[in-house]
DNA sequence: AGCTTTCTTCACACTTTCTTAACACCCTTA
DNA sequence: TAAGGGTGTTAAGAAAGTGTGAAGAAAGCT
């Protein structure tokens, strides 16, 4: 049986989740603001957490970034503004998804069965863009078959662009998921990495390619 | 049904107003000065409301503010010509549109429509306006599905005017949100910028009109 | 400790983007 | 017709962002 944790400061939102998850068997857990949310994540460990973006005393972001410097937990947000800037933050900071509020049941539990099983597959231990071949598992890569040397950090950097091939991944997404708790500026070292990573893959394999000011993405299969 | 609410001292433009809005399906609500509007709205809680600027007792300006200290009601603006600063100040505190007398039933209509139309709730952060898609976390813009290359300045000007698709945004606000902290006159750079964009998305995307004196519309689906 | 590997920092050349300026072109008004 | 405000267009210098090499610092290994 799934646990899910609901941080929502409305007790009527919150009975609303409550009975919408149980009658899918999930055994709930609630807190009424981001602290409490914390600790009974802490403790409680759930498989998914839903989380209100507006939050009395801590902001819904604040909490998000708190809960990922020590758990990957699937979490889900409960968004009643329009405003796009906010959901963009939070997907940048580790949200798996979110619904606005006011959101069908049927939605809202579809949603939580994609985000649970992302992080399933997830443990799918290889990435594959074109040539390159990325094992999570045993953190390997290798590019026509040929095993190619990375670094740690160049590893994890590759993946974040992997993860998204064809698609733009902004310097902020890479910064926070390669350096995580880091507040100093790394877009210096990026440059480097990028520079590293571009000459091990050569031109065999999938292209960095960078979007002056706002990101790189990566080659995917088939771009000319 | 739709609930709208005029707020004008005119009769006769009242009556007017109301014909051509009740042979749509609107149920009317009318007021003739601005106290005596603030208070309809706050009774009726109308979907939209019309408002005429040059009230006696208390300007439709001031109307504007009380009403948005607690409301997010469509405002449709009912103005004389040749009152450019006034309807720039309406549209930055608050009001969406404007219409000038005189002006024709069907486009006051058609209005009435565009700022009435709820954005439907979307589950990717993306702003779609016709033919233009705009990917808010990738920085992606995309038209008939084929990507277009924005540069980061571009991208956040076409973002603002794309969240007010079909209404009209003032220079203010675009400048304000395109270059925050700034307090240099930006204006030349915006026609550059505007310019550029008409560039890249050319005839086949929304259109970005100029009203002049005013500021910018980008032109939403089902606008010639 | 000594060695190797990896990461970070710096400098500088290079590319892309932004800003500024100049001028042409409306449209309106006198 | 001319004048003036606001806008569209183009080009060039300024500013910001990026690529690259190397050297020192930090971390890991024997």
């Amino acid at each position: 049986m799934s646990k899910a944790l609901i941080i929502d400061d409305e007790q009527q939102m919150r009975r609303l989740l409550r009975m919408a998850l149980e009658s899918r068997g999930y055994e709930i857990y609630e807190a009424a603001d981001g602290p409490l949310g914390l600790q009974e994540a802490a403790f409680h460990r759930p498989d998914v957490i839903l989380l209100d973006l507006g939050l009395p005393s801590m902001s819904g972001i604040e909490v998000l970034k708190r809960l990922r410097e020590w758990s990957d937990v699937p979490v889900l947000i409960l968004s009643v503004r329009d405003q796009e800037n906010v959901k963009v933050e939070a997907l940048e900071c580790g949200a798996d998804d979110y619904v606005t509020k006011p959101f069908g049941t049927a939605e809202l539990l579809a949603r939580l069965t994609v985000i649970q099983r992302r992080r399933f597959t997830r443990q799918n231990p290889e990435i594959i863009v074109g040539k390159l071949r990325l094992d999570l598992l045993h953190h390997e890569a290798s590019l026509n078959a040929e095993q190619v040397k990375l670094t740690p950090t160049e590893f994890a950097l590759i993946k974040v662009l992997a993860e998204h091939a064809g698609r733009i991944v902004t310097q902020n997404q890479i910064i926070r998921q390669v350096w995580p708790g880091q507040q100093t500026d790394q877009s210096e070292g990026l440059r480097v990495h990028i520079n590293h990573l571009r000459k091990k893959i050569g031109a065999s394999g999938p292209q960095i390619i960078n979007e002056p000011g706002i990101g790189y993405r990566l080659e995917s299969e088939g771009e000319s």
